[in-house]
DNA sequence: ATTAATAGCTAATTCCAATTAGCCAAGGAG
DNA sequence: CTCCTTGGCTAATTGGAATTAGCTATTAAT
């Protein structure tokens, strides 16, 4: 049952593994458990079957861009849960948001999935930046510019600082999607990071 | 003459653009000038294209590894010059860098390259982590450490200091990379982040 | 109970792109 | 001058992978 759902999980896995054009549809039916001509009942190409990923992948962004949102959409609701947390509740915030998005299947593959194909179409290429840099910075700015009026933290340019804080982690998360093995070694390195970050901006007290 | 490189030259723009699988010997061929057959008198099939420009790549590393190291590769040699330059000097230096790494054609479409073929492999995995990670940390940790004992700046961590340092521009330049219209505005935020940077490890003047 | 739609299968078919065969001109070496 | 190597060409050949044809079982509706 759901033959349809299934396939549309197991072509994003393989499609995030191998990219579009090393998959065949065997494999994906194999994966389903039907032969090939079957999936044709449920769509009429293979590039069908791509572009209703993209679409779920579209349509399921606001769900992750919730989740980015540590838990709401507006930055100056958690603003305040921030100023009240300690440098080591920011640390274990952090590391949790980070390993959701890395272990999170369909995140994990839907990131896989554009890094691949993001040079085939221009609408793939902004659908990437938006996702992963634009909005991410956008929301974080507004956070800490949020963070920075309260006093809480001390800053000149909000987005500099998102663009500070965002980019270390997406570096080290696209790490771990290139080789797993060593996500112990660089969950260290976030922390540290986002530790130095905390104190960096606290304010003039240096240690 | 030498259809040879010109035939690597060809291959790589074009599976940097469209990826090794999207890519079909008659276009390299037509790049170059000659019919498809006519490459099989260089390289013995496709993949041998392939692995040839992987050659090539490693070859090179050294090449652009020198130039990350903006003129040598002894940290310790270029610490002098970073501490007597301004921070003026400093964006300045960091913008060319990062300009020529974005327009160099060579450059460039190697990191696209990788990019996009990146998990068909655990040994181009690999190489795409040392080459535009690990390595650039590593020489960048140097430095810094080098700068924090001459007490230029001021760091408890040098290998953090690197990170953040490193993964906002590298994240900038994939950003160019994948939407080059962008690149004016990115390069104002490239150079608001080294002053940031200089400014926030200098010491403790807060202005 | 019959019918019609659904979703699977095997066996074609089709298409396309890599590679091979086999021919030919140019040019350097003996 | 002839020979042989080099690098190009056109015209097959091959192989593989997407898609289509056409059959069948199940199930839900009339």
């Amino acid at each position: 049952m759901d033959t349809k759902k299934k396939i549309l999980d197991a072509a994003l896995t393989l499609f995030s593994e191998k990219g579009y054009a090393n998959v065949f549809v065997a494999e994906i039916a194999e994966k389903v458990g039907i032969r090939a001509p079957s999936l044709y009942k449920h769509y009429k190409s293979k590039r069908m079957i791509f572009d209703a990923i993209l679409e779920e992948m579209k349509r399921s962004y606001d769900g992750q861009a919730a989740m980015l949102r540590i838990d709401g959409n507006d930055p100056a609701a958690d603003a305040g849960k921030f100023a009240a947390v300690s440098e080591d509740g920011l640390v274990e915030m952090g590391v949790s948001l980070f390993r959701f998005f890395l272990h999170d299947g369909y995140t994990q593959k839907f990131r896989k999935m554009l890094t691949v194909e993001q040079f085939h179409d221009p609408e793939l290429a902004a659908l990437f930046t938006r996702q992963y840099v634009d909005d991410a910075l956008s929301y974080q700015s507004g956070l800490f510019a949020m963070l920075c009026a309260n006093g809480v933290l001390k800053g000149e340019d909000p987005q500099i600082m998102a663009l500070q804080f965002h980019a270390p982690i997406y570096m080290l998360l696209t790490m771990c999607d290139r080789e797993p093995e060593r996500e112990a070694e660089l969950t260290v390195l976030l922390e540290q990071h986002i530790r130095q970050f905390a104190k960096m901006y606290k304010g003039d007290e240096n240690r």
